[in-house]
DNA sequence: CAGAGTGATGAGACCTTGTCCCATCACTCT
DNA sequence: AGAGTGATGGGACAAGGTCTCATCACTCTG
């Protein structure tokens, strides 16, 4: 299947640029359409005028659609504490990772996010692929901090609750009527949690549960 | 293939019984030997006696194979922290979980630790089924902590931290030399993780990460 | 003891995912 | 014009996983 050519500036494909940007919309029109099982690669790869091979030349995987930014999400959270200033305590550093990501949450991006949670919130295997991915972004933060000279344990915490407080911010800047800015809301959900593994450490506390 | 009949007690299958047992031995083996990707279901079934029919029978997955009992270590978790004494602090609701569970981990099963964390530490795929299935316990303490009217993110966040106990714990029970109980080690790697916790809270402390 | 019922298994067709190899095409460079 | 390059198409292929139907062992009932 040959499409009407379309310029296009920047390093794309050479036939119909965009391959994997179609193949993202047309998973994403699938999936809303009949649900994610009910839909096969070859289908997708159809309605993006292009056949299976290319899919998987694309994506590893087919739930790798729907989790593309993944890989540049940790990397981001790497960069950004290793490059920390070296006095900056650990939740400086967390802090720091959410700052450097922030540039992908921007207003376009907003409207993508709720059709892209419905999806994957009606399918329990994309489900798990979500939990994946936040255990691999976990284990970024975890290692960045190591990389800093943070114990273990303490690493592996501190990036637990990191991805605690990334995921819920998420989950706020991604509600449709929400307009603060994905930065703010990060910084307070970290705080928040902060404020509450205090809490936890205090057995003798009265907040029965 | 019909195999000789044994006698036996208690409800088992009704052929050569305990089906699903002989096909988790002969599975853990050829992974041993050939590795996981090498093993293909219908080898799996043949040197248990039986087919691939049966063993999707019996676990829905192949790699289910190796993740048998996290249903009813979930379902532990949660029954002891609803049954925990109504005035229990979160923290006390955790270290009720751990005593819960610690049945589970008695010295015979201690043997069979070593070789299936082997084949998993080989296999990215089977990794990621372990952090799955880390997600899926602590999302059924959430549940539970929350049932006991805990808000949300303190849930969330208590769960996380007791997972992280939890997994770090077994991870020495079940080192070759290791003679402590686990119920002793859990408990122990509990408050290390609530005093971390508590110094997280502090982004004052001097503790550059 | 005969026959019906039950539940686990065997057998095999079938679809989908994912891999692999090779031919083909568009575009670029010389 | 011709060679090279890189993305694509096409089809064969293996394995995972689903489904249906027949078969067998065992139990229960009359």
């Amino acid at each position: 299947m040959r499409l009407s050519p379309i310029t296009y500036d920047g390093a794309m494909g050479r036939w119909e640029p965009n391959a994997r940007d179609r193949l993202e919309r047309a998973a994403l029109a699938l999936f809303a359409e009949h649900g994610y099982d009910a839909t096969t690669v070859a289908e997708i790869a159809d309605r993006a005028g292009l056949t299976k091979s290319t899919f998987f030349r694309h994506f590893a995987d087919k739930r790798e659609v729907l989790f593309g930014g993944q890989d540049m999400l940790a990397e981001q959270f790497g960069q950004a504490i290793r490059t920390a200033p070296p006095a900056a305590t650990i939740a400086e550093c967390v802090a720091a990772a959410f700052e450097a990501v922030a540039g992908a949450f921007t207003p376009d991006r907003h409207d993508l996010a709720p059709p892209r949670r419905a999806v994957i919130a009606a399918n329990s295997e994309l489900q798990e692929r979500e939990l994946l991915k936040r255990a691999y972004l976990s284990s970024a933060m975890a290692d960045a901090l190591r990389g800093r000279g943070a114990d273990d344990t303490t690493a592996r915490l501190a990036a637990e609750v990191g991805i605690l407080a990334f995921s819920s911010a998420y989950a706020r800047w991604a509600e449709p009527g929400n307009q603060q800015p994905f930065t703010a809301i990060a910084h307070a959900a970290l705080g928040d949690l902060q404020a509450r593994a205090a809490a936890l450490a205090v057995p003798a506390d009265a907040a029965a549960c």
